[in-house]
DNA sequence: GTGAAAGCGCTAACAC
DNA sequence: GTGTTAGCGCTTTCAC
């Protein structure tokens, strides 16, 4: 019978005004209780916290973030929840853990609007008021000015900005482009990402730089636009295969495009890697569980989300002098999905 | 030059008074021109635009939430980042694209504190002014008069509380138990789940349904407590598998548990599937690149974390009438892990 | 030891 | 068409 003992049933959200009035005090009193602070008396302590509890009052972090100055939450900031973010949640989760920071992901892609400005935007709508840092996931522009300690995972932008952590995106795309020609490969074609990704770039180069290490000239017939997705990696590869003098391996720019790739190739008729080869970039964890499973390169994206957050704690706790780019090593994953080319 | 020219500097977050100021308006003719609303000559709407542009400014979702009704938002409350969350959170986001809704991930879960509260808590400090309706994930009390609506995924409750999506833990469980009895094993051991989910309570009816009905008895100390985790499901098994009359399969609750039980095996010098076979269940990525290949139930992680919104969209939108509890099937994933008993 | 009051950034009535 | 003002839920001086 202790649900009303003397408290009046509250609807809707419990406020700090419904515990001030059921416990007889004010709300002054109420928030110095729930936030432990000093000058309460013992009795007046026990009142208010009975009815915290009877009430189930929790402080909004809304309210309280727009007064105060740390909340002690970190943003993720991502345009959409994928499988690439998703690895790299988990892993900014797991450093997380016993830090004493909360951490909250926000989506704020909304599609129909313009790509670009997502970071900035979410970054404006949360930053000095709800959320103490932010781990951007792969933002297009830069954000000078940040209200926060901003730490970049993949970004666009050069070194000259916010703390990145990236990966080897160049020499990992030659690592993938060298192992199909080490299969006698020659007519290779690439599955571009996102043209508004540095890493995008970087892959590309890495390629060429492959092929023409290999004496191979550039075709640019070859290159099409996967964009970072399924979809689009399965449209290009299409019409990449669709045709008499089609390539015989195919390095997509990353897993998701390698995926849509290889359906396309299915779609056609066509043998993975008995037809053509396909070799992808990441290792996202359905990577391992295709048919035929997917060779990629493969990014410690549990460790760079490790390190977005340890670099960021540094800055929060203002250790300027902490390590402000950190750039991890990847590894070719040879699974199934590339062979050597079908003797003509 | 169009960065100085007449707009002072502004230090810090740009605010609508700062916009206000800069553009000589008030700050509710700010709040009108940026939300759209009617009643704003167009020069001043021009003007107020420019220095909006020129000043990067974007309303404070926090400062409006907290006077506004909605704020378009959805939270998908979790304890953790980990495999299982990051499924559903993919699923989530899927169905979530072309809404309108933004998505925010909060993993309120303060490793230290008691794990029951949080998601009482998260839901308490965010609803009502952050997020227009939440996803709950696993929690395990129940929240009577939540301010929002509220979807529970694998809840700890019946179905008498706030609408649910769920699999199908007690037959998936019955079918992994039956799949190593129909391998011919009969010394099965159950490494249980946590014991604050309902989903334990469900998969170990399953497998005691199983093993009754195949007329074996049940031996409680071929049962141990995994947590669901891999460090809890590997001590769990190493005890059970360092042992002359050692179980010839595992059945483990989760998939987490599952990876932990095969390297206490490969710990012990034990084969597997060769001297014991390993079942989990969820079946998270992680579960097809292990070594060997997991054997496990499936859950449909994506579509239990679509439907979820779905309902949830519903509920938003009014229609009280929507279908509130969603039961989903999961499927058995024979993989590597399992195999027949080795012949005594 | 406790409460009144200001103010965080914003929106919405309501004046002007 | 624009500005003034109140107030969302909370924390924090500063009186009492």
């Amino acid at each position: 019978m202790s649900s009303d003992a003397g408290v009046p049933p509250v609807i809707g959200r419990v406020t700090i005004t419904d515990v001030a009035r059921a416990a007889g005090v004010s709300v002054a009193t109420v928030s110095k209780v729930v936030n432990g602070r000093y000058g309460v008396a013992p009795a007046t302590f026990e009142r208010v916290m009975a009815v915290v509890t009877e009430l189930g009052y929790e402080t909004s972090l809304i309210a309280s973030s727009l007064r105060r100055r740390q909340t002690n939450v970190i943003g993720v900031l991502v345009t959409e929840f994928e499988s690439y973010s998703a690895e790299l949640l988990k892993g900014i989760g797991a450093a997380a853990q016993g830090t004493g920071y909360e951490l909250l992901a926000y989506a704020g892609w909304v599609s129909g609007t313009p790509r670009d400005g997502w970071g900035r935007r979410s970054l404006s709508r949360l930053a000095g008021t709800l959320i103490d840092g932010a781990i951007l996931v792969t933002p297009t522009v830069l954000m000078p000015g940040a209200s926060v300690p901003v730490v970049a995972i993949d970004p666009h932008t050069g070194r000259g900005g916010p703390a990145t952590v990236d990966s080897d995106n160049f020499s990992g795309a030659r690592a993938a482009t060298d192992h199909l020609l080490s299969l006698g490969h020659r007519r290779i074609a690439h599955l571009r990402g996102r043209s508004d990704l540095e890493s995008t770039h970087r892959r590309e180069l890495g390629y060429r730089t492959s092929l023409e290490e290999a004496g191979l000239v550039f075709d640019p017939a070859l290159v099409r636009d996967g964009e970072y997705q399924r979809a689009a990696g399965h449209a290009a590869a299409l019409e990449l295969l669709d045709r008499p003098d089609r390539p015989t391996a195919v390095f997509a720019a990353n897993d998701l495009s390698a995926l849509g790739a290889i359906s396309a190739a299915h779609e056609l008729g066509l043998d993975v890697p008995g037809d053509v080869s396909v070799i992808g970039f990441d290792d996202i964890p359905d990577a391992g569980r295709s048919t035929p499973r997917l060779t990629t390169f493969a990014q410690p994206l549990h460790e760079m989300g490790a390190a977005a957050f340890r670099i960021l704690l540094d800055q929060l706790s203002g250790h300027e002098s902490g390590l402000r780019h950190e750039h991890l090593l990847g590894s070719l994953v040879v699974r199934e999905s590339t062979a050597p080319p079908r003797a003509n």
